[in-house]
DNA sequence: AAAATGGACAACCGCGGTACA
DNA sequence: ATGTACCGCGGTTGTCCATTT
């Protein structure tokens, strides 16, 4: 036989919403395994889920490091600054907030950013469906765009040469002195806690959910399973949840919160790039505005 | 009060690159 | 060298909930 054996059994794979069961089950599977060979998890795992289905759900919800709710002002700011400098690649903006996931910056964009963007150009009257390209602002903000472009290539080749290779610098991480000074991460046990939340509000439709699961009858062990979550929740008891999810924040994920974090672009020299150019003194409606073009020219 | 509509977000899908046998 | 599956990414869809009609 050629190739890698098959990854999983496409019968009675489970899709939808994931109960915190099944995430208990997939945090207690990785504890022991650790994250990776995704295409084992299921089957080992007793999870009746795909593989790729337990790696998004690891790695958006329920690996340690993730801050979830609202963004906050600084975010927005790297999030409208990135966005304009690199497009529409949510996992190099996601790089430079470690604690958020792509698909949650990319979720913010599209339901909240894009509106009030929009909202601002028509404010500010700078709608460039009326006026494509002929303000001089406009032109001027091409030729800073161009001139980046020009400096990002020239930096790429640099660091294919070898000649300049420059720490990445996480303003991110800089800047976490607003929240969480003890632990600028969010850990895994806090954010299954808030699941469970959020679970408790409506437990009647969880069984609803479950398609091709094994639990639709399944009461007893569903509260027995309720009462330890709510243990582990109000960190009163010691769990074995706890145990688990206390020893996964301590060591075992340290490394695993962010990765490719060494092969990125550094912010700040793209930042300095742009603005040493054309705009020394930038302020936050030029990058609105910025922002704003680089949705409608869609160089990236 | 009920139905319709829209917003927010979690999850899925499909694709391209890569690793493996 | 080649075929197959994995992995990561971005786009899209589905579902829940709040608001409006």
């Amino acid at each position: 036989m050629m190739g890698r054996p098959p990854c999983c059994e496409k019968i009675g794979v489970k899709k939808g919403p994931w109960t915190p069961e099944e995430d208990i089950i997939l945090v207690s599977y990785i504890q022991e395994h650790g994250p990776g060979n995704w295409r084992s998890v299921p089957n080992r795992s007793g999870l009746m889920r795909c593989s790729k289905s337990c790696r998004l759900r690891w790695t958006n919800y329920l690996r340690p490091g993730i801050k979830r709710g609202n963004f906050n002002d600084h975010e927005e700011k790297m999030i409208i600054h990135l966005q304009a400098l690199l497009g529409n690649r949510w996992a190099a903006i996601a790089s430079y907030l470690p604690q958020r996931t792509d698909n949650d910056i990319k979720n913010y964009w599209n339901t909240h950013l894009r509106k009030k963007l929009k909202k601002v150009q028509i404010q500010t009257g700078n709608d460039n469906e009326k006026e494509e390209n002929t303000s001089p602002q406009v032109k001027g903000q091409w030729e800073r765009r161009l001139q980046t472009d020009i400096h990002m290539a020239k930096q790429a080749l640099c660091e294919a040469l070898s000649l300049n290779t420059p720490k990445p610098i996480l303003l991110a991480e800089t800047n976490l002195t607003t929240e969480n000074k003890t632990s600028p991460y969010a850990s895994n046990t806090e954010n299954i806690a808030r699941l469970l939340e959020k679970w408790m509000k409506k437990p009647e439709n969880s069984d609803e959910v479950v398609t091709t699961g094994s639990s639709s009858s399944e009461g007893g062990q569903k509260s027995q399973a309720f009462d330890s979550l709510l243990s582990f929740n109000s960190f009163n008891s010691v769990s074995v949840e706890d145990n688990i999810n206390l020893t996964m924040d301590s060591c075992l994920f340290q490394y695993e919160s962010k990765p490719k974090l060494d092969s990125q672009v550094p912010f700040m020299f793209l930042e300095k790039w742009l603005f040493d150019d054309g705009a020394p003194q930038c302020n936050e409606e030029d990058l609105i505005n910025m922002s704003m073009e680089e949705n409608s020219v869609g160089l990236f």
